[in-house]
DNA sequence: GTCTATATTTGGATAGAC
DNA sequence: GTCTATCCAAATATAGAC
């Protein structure tokens, strides 16, 4: 059972290798060094780099399931887990500052290698687009939903690109600002999705 | 004078390059072959790659900086200015769907790569920002010139990012009606700022 | 200024011993 | 399952002829 290990190792190695250089500029070398095998022993693991990272995506949209399961089971109102979505950003604010947002960057680089993967990476943006749509739902606006979920994720998106990019020359305190500003907007959308209920039950 | 001319062509076409492959996958004999140059000739133009990545992201300093030159002229109010920013997405809309924006992408991969040009590329995002924000305080939100900007520019980083990933899986019209959104916003901050303004001069 | 030819290095990938 | 040794292709870069 010692090759389980090897290859999880491998695996979970290579997407913190890939998040922090990019998939390209990371090669084989760097992930054998990281893991200390040999580079012979991690062809016995995977056939090819593309393998690998099916793996890494494989791996991360488990992980991003897991995630999401947790969040629709912790948070008791539709608000309150919009809000574990957006509070990702100040969570993981440190690692996010230097390598931006691992599904965003990760998207982003394989649209231009047009890489074979390109799919299941967008898979991931997609898990979050359909949860937080179905949040939005569940708050009583069936029809805006999808833009809802899109408008939210495209805030966190480009908050996390400028955050990369000006690291600390964006002006103290932008990611926390940007996060409070969207917890703004989602009371509001929320509490007028709620009048409109009222509205609509009171008829 | 036959050099000069090869010179930008060669720069002009890296950058075209650079943008739709990223910097990293374009390798020389893709620009050699592109320009319909010898490598060995490329090299009397170019000493290294990171030297051709300088003079692209010079090029594309400039052009930005003539861009907002003109912009700034065009636009009677500085809500119209800003408007050409916005507008930007809808301008450039085939690309950004296939490419994503040219420098936010450029500042994403060059942070990973932890290249030596990244401070110039991400000059190129402090153009649009320190510009924006001039307008910002021309409406008369000094105190919050620079916040609005960022925000600005991070909403039009998280649509670039997510056109290029969802493609056309983006649900119809989701670029313009985010820019319509970002115009609505506009319209309100800008009118806000304006009665702000008459008040203070009534009193 | 431009070419062909070639050197150098790196990274992806394989063979075969242990 | 892991190692060493090696191959192969691609990419950066140089030398020298025209």
């Amino acid at each position: 059972m010692k090759g389980k290990i090897t290859r999880e190792y491998i695996v979970e190695s290579a997407d913190r290798l890939f998040y922090q250089r990019g998939y390209e500029h990371t090669s084989f070398s760097d992930i054998a060094d990281f893991v200390q095998i040999s580079k012979g022993n991690f062809y016995y693991h995977f056939k090819s780099k593309d393998e690998i990272l099916a793996a890494v995506i494989q791996l991360r949209l488990e992980n991003t399931r897991n995630m999401l399961a947790k969040w629709e089971a912790d948070g008791e109102r539709p608000e309150d887990r919009i809000m574990s979505f957006i509070d990702m950003l100040i969570a993981n604010l440190a690692d996010i500052k230097m390598y931006g947002c691992p599904v965003g960057t990760l998207c982003t680089e394989l649209a231009k290698l047009n890489h074979a993967s390109r799919a299941e990476a967008n898979e991931l943006l997609f898990l979050f687009r359909s949860w937080l749509s179905r949040q939005f739902v569940s708050l009583g606006l069936e029809a805006k939903a999808d833009e809802l979920a899109m408008h939210l994720l495209a805030r966190s998106q480009g908050v996390a690109t400028l955050a990369q990019a000006f690291q600390d020359e964006g002006y103290e305190g932008f990611i926390k600002h940007e996060v409070e500003q969207m917890h703004a907007w989602l009371s509001c959308t929320a509490s007028a999705a709620q009048s409109a209920q009222e509205a609509g039950a009171g008829r």
